[in-house]
RNA sequence: GCCCCUGUAGCUCAGGGGAUAGAGCAGCGGUUUCCUAAACCGUUGGUCGGAAGUUCGAUUCUUCCCAGGGGCGCCA
């Protein structure tokens, strides 16, 4: 907010000047404190156009500047770079704006109330959530957050693969399991089946249920039956998995329902009419390679079934139709081959692809001990979502996968996120809240707390280190705006990290609550108890919880 | 062979067309009659994978090369 407020005045001298600005120039933060508070490359930006030397156009603009009060010192250094330094009255009135807001601080109406769905995890039914679905699970809902604090219209949703051959193999492994069950023997559990220990808990489970009723269904019945079963008893595990999580989801579209509307008939004769589906080797094919992909690809086999694209391209369609405009598919690094041929469809169905945004989530490596552990699905050798979060808790997982950017890999060190000490960045953060909420809790004690904090305090924040404090919290806005557009939600535990330093350095120089003088102490109080605020705004997004003690 | 991601301090990673490239941890040396030492202060450590190009200026952009990870089904 400061930024635009110094980028807003540079405009109004430059037309005072009569210096034209049509090139774009920038407001900065400078990497070294000694040259200032902010920075700007206006001159150097706007030399060519105005036919001037960087240094002699950046004397004039700072000349200009310097009549305004809200500047302490404002100078031309190395190329032409003009450095302001703030007056603290400047500061003071930025922090009254931000303390005055609360919580609501940083909600903006900047996304519009754009609608846009948000899509992650959607995996197979077919068994417990892997750590790489959490790492989609934590990444997808904090963007979600993020965009709903900056005014857009988001909405999550998982797409369940309910319909494919997996679901199959999966009611085939139970009823393995089941026969196990009641000592038949199946002699090696085949390669291609779901090796995993839930597989036999499902049986015993529909063992103590049903007991041998199952085995008197007809072939036909019974497949049907522990698929219906198997299905309902997985999902009900991850939507719990996720809650645990705090990952609520507005949607879950099944693939089966999905189908069972026609859907799929309908993209069929879609495809068809834009002319792009040909036949061959009995199946019918989508000419992708028209709208960029490296292949064709098929939609209809030769037995008859269909393809797991058609399916899910219905279901894109289906987004559009209920109204959102931006469509954003959180994906494993698997699946990056699959893009071309979705954006070609979208473009031979008339659609901009430029509407569907793909992020690719690149993969977790689990460490223990300095080793990378590995892992197996089909051996049914996963650590699981819920192992994860049993072994290092919620808020150390969800930090961990969104410290890194979408295309990092991640190495998820185990015993890290465990230590509760100063190696590890959440309790790091986390104490510095509760350190505030410490002070407050003695400030009530040793009645300095006031009922309100009155404006004359601010006066009293003028120390360096109150003065930065102030002005990092100005820079969230702008930060959540930059995460939302860019889609990058690993930003807040940066700047969480940069904000809970500063509370620590802070702390550690400064008397808080102090019997020598009550204003000194309310000033500074009502610095902190802002702090404070504006953490838990950033914890709430990040899906962590702000610890009053610990 | 083709496609995607990555390469920045001992480790894990931020950053980013500009002025002296950052953080945490690890290492070394300090700080507690005082609001939580899960903290703070000081210090060691870098030819930003390599080469060329664009630019007044490249660690950042482009191309090529090298290294690591992943993907290339009538699976989902």
């Amino acid at each position: 907010m400061i930024k635009e407020i110094i980028h807003a005045h540079l405009v109004t001298s430059l037309d005072k000047l009569g210096i034209s600005h049509a090139k774009e120039f920038s407001v900065e933060v400078p990497n070294i404190t000694e040259y200032g508070d902010y920075s700007s490359n206006c001159a150097m930006i706007l030399a060519k156009e105005n036919k001037k030397a960087p240094k002699a156009l950046a004397e004039i603009i700072v000349k200009e500047i310097k009549k305004n009060k809200d500047y302490k010192k404002v100078s031309v250094a190395g190329p032409g770079f003009i450095n302001f330094q703030l007056a603290p009255a400047f500061f003071q009135r930025i922090f009254w704006e931000i303390h005055k807001a609360g919580a609501d601080y940083a909600t903006s109406d900047f996304g519009q109330g754009e609608k846009v769905l948000i899509e992650f995890i959607s995996a197979n039914p077919t068994g417990p959530l892997n750590i790489v679905n959490a790492r989609a699970a934590a990444f997808g809902d904090t963007l979600y957050r993020v965009m709903q604090k900056t005014g857009y219209k988001p909405a999550r949703e998982f797409y369940i693969n309910d319909a494919g051959n997996q679901v199959d193999i999966l009611a085939e492994s139970l009823e393995l399991r089941l026969r196990e069950l009641h000592g038949e023997k199946i002699g090696e559990f085949p390669y291609e089946a779901y090796h995993g220990d839930y597989v036999k808990h499902l049986a015993q489970k529909l063992n103590a249920n049903e007991g041998v009723r199952v085995f008197m269904m007809t072939e036909k019945d019974r497949m049907e039956h522990l698929k219906e079963f198997a299905l309902n008893e997985i999902l009900e595990m991850q939507r719990l998995s996720l809650e645990r999580f705090d990952v609520i989801f507005d949607g879950w579209v099944s693939e089966k329902t999905l189908r069972s509307e026609g859907v799929v008939e309908e993209v069929l004769s879609y495809l068809t009419e834009a002319d792009c589906t040909y036949e061959k080797d009995d199946a019918i094919w989508f000419a992708s390679t028209k709208y960029g992909d490296d292949k064709d690809r098929v939609l209809m086999k030769s037995d008859g079934s269909i393809t797991y694209f058609v399916p899910d391209l219905a279901y894109h369609l289906t987004k559009i139709q209920r109204g959102f405009s931006t469509l954003i598919d959180i994906f494993g690094p698997d699946h990056h081959g699959y893009v071309p041929r979705i954006k070609a469809a979208f473009k031979a169905l008339g659609y901009d692809d430029k509407m569907l945004e793909i992020i690719f989530l690149q993969q977790v490596n689990l460490f223990e001990s300095g080793e990378r552990v590995k892992m197996s699905k089909r051996a049914g050798k996963i650590v699981t979502m819920d192992d994860l979060i049993n072994e290092v808790g919620k808020d150390a997982a969800r930090y961990f996968f969104i410290a890194r950017k979408a295309s990092a890999h991640l190495n998820f060190d185990l015993e890290l996120a465990l230590k509760q000490n100063n190696e590890n960045p959440v309790y790091y953060c986390q104490y510095a809240h509760a350190r505030i909420c410490s002070i407050i809790k003695k400030a009530k004690k040793d009645k300095v707390w006031p009922k309100t904090f009155k404006k004359e305090l601010l006066v009293k924040l003028n120390k360096p280190e109150e003065l930065s404090i102030i002005q990092k919290l100005s820079d969230l806005p702008e930060l959540l705006t930059l995460i939302a557009i860019y889609r990058e939600p690993h930003r807040l535990t940066t700047y969480l990290e940069e904000l809970s330093a500063m509370v620590h350095k802070y702390y550690a120089r400064y008397q808080i609550v102090s019997s020598k003088s009550k204003t000194l102490s309310q000033a500074r109080l009502m610095l902190l108890y802002t702090v404070k605020n504006v953490m838990a705004i950033v914890f709430e997004l990040m899906g962590i919880s702000a610890p009053e003690k610990m």
